[in-house]
DNA sequence: CCATATATGGACCAATTGGTCCTAAATTAT
DNA sequence: ATAATTTAGGACCAATTGGTCCATATATGG
């Protein structure tokens, strides 16, 4: 099924299907993706999608392992080619409060959504959850060590605290978007944690 | 239906139900409660639950709106009973946190669970969740401005961007404990949350 | 006692759910 | 060409979904 030297040549492509079938999840959320919806928005055949990704659930995991990813490594991107980690943290949280101004929907960060939906309820999830969110946090604790070497960052408290405070109020600023904050509510808000960081 | 002379008199109590129901939807969320589950934690026949409550939409926005208004009437209460505004803001994200410890389940709060899980999708909801957070949210900003007052916030800052930044903050914590994050990790952040706030 | 009005239980329903399986088409190595 | 192998389409399925409806039970007011 994976390697094989025979056979009908597969018609579509696994990772256009696999993004397509991320957006579809980002979007609405595993329980209200029905089987339909993935057919659809993947463009594939029923028999295809269950012979290539199993079952829903499968597939499901494999778009949050595929989104985490692609995640940590434009940060880590963003990271390197910003000129300061000031810099690199503000342009983050702009970014993510930016997306209030999506008129055409807030979908928020794949991972937090998945966090506040499955996460007590399905173990496997939750693991994938879990060891996402500890990869995002590996790079802003990059970020902070680079910040206080740089001498950028007074930074009394331990670096891992510094971190939680980071991912808890990214965490915070997307559930306040989903709420239905506007960006000038938030805007003061991303200063004040920036103030309170740097 | 409502207010009636004649008939068989009501078997259950409302606020029971209505309590029941609550608990359901706050642990799962509404997709993922089904009226199998609402009728055995309400101890109800569907044709009871159908007459009273019209159907499991209306019947949600109900419990969300009486989650929201015991939620107030607490937060109040508790910064009333409170001798100060740092003692009561800080017992209140301890209060948070300590669901972390919780063994049988993670629920978070009603409002930001269903900000997640429904605002985008359902305006109707969505207007319930806005004015919820609304609401909660004037609790704070009377005690931010009492604690201004009293002279325990030092605060520059306008009293509606410390607002929504304790907001933020509340909102990440929730999310983080979903997310899996434990109590030793969560303490730390919000120590810092305080230090930034008086 | 009777008419009125509501409550309850459960039969019933159409639609949708995720998932299986069979058939036919397509492609490659021999 | 043919055997091997995998594709794709769709018929089919049991289970569950939220919801309706009707018959029966139970109360009240006159």
């Amino acid at each position: 099924m994976i390697c094989m030297t025979y056979g009908r040549p597969r018609e579509f492509d696994i990772d256009r299907a696999l993004e397509a079938a991320t957006q579809q999840f980002w979007a609405v959320g595993y329980e209200a993706t029905s089987l339909q919806d993935l057919l659809k928005s993947m463009s594939l055949s029923k028999s295809s999608l269950y012979q290539t990704f199993s079952n829903k659930h499968e597939l499901f995991i494999r778009c949050l392992e595929h989104y985490q990813q692609s995640m940590v490594d434009k940060l880590k991107e963003e990271l390197e080619n910003s000129s300061s980690v000031k810099q690199f943290v503000s342009e983050f949280l702009e970014e993510v409060i930016a997306e209030s101004n999506n008129r055409s929907g807030r979908k928020g960060c794949f991972l937090v959504n998945t966090a506040n939906e499955l996460s007590q309820r399905d173990t496997d999830i939750g693991r994938v959850v879990t060891d996402g969110t500890s990869n995002v946090a590996k790079v802003f604790q990059q970020a902070i060590e680079l910040g206080i070497t740089k001498k950028e960052i007074s930074a009394k408290p331990p670096v891992e605290h510094l971190v939680g405070y980071l991912m808890t109020t990214i965490s915070g600023l997307r559930t306040m978007i989903k709420a239905g904050a506007e960006q000038n509510t938030l805007k003061p808000v991303v200063d004040l944690i920036i103030k309170s960081l740097f």
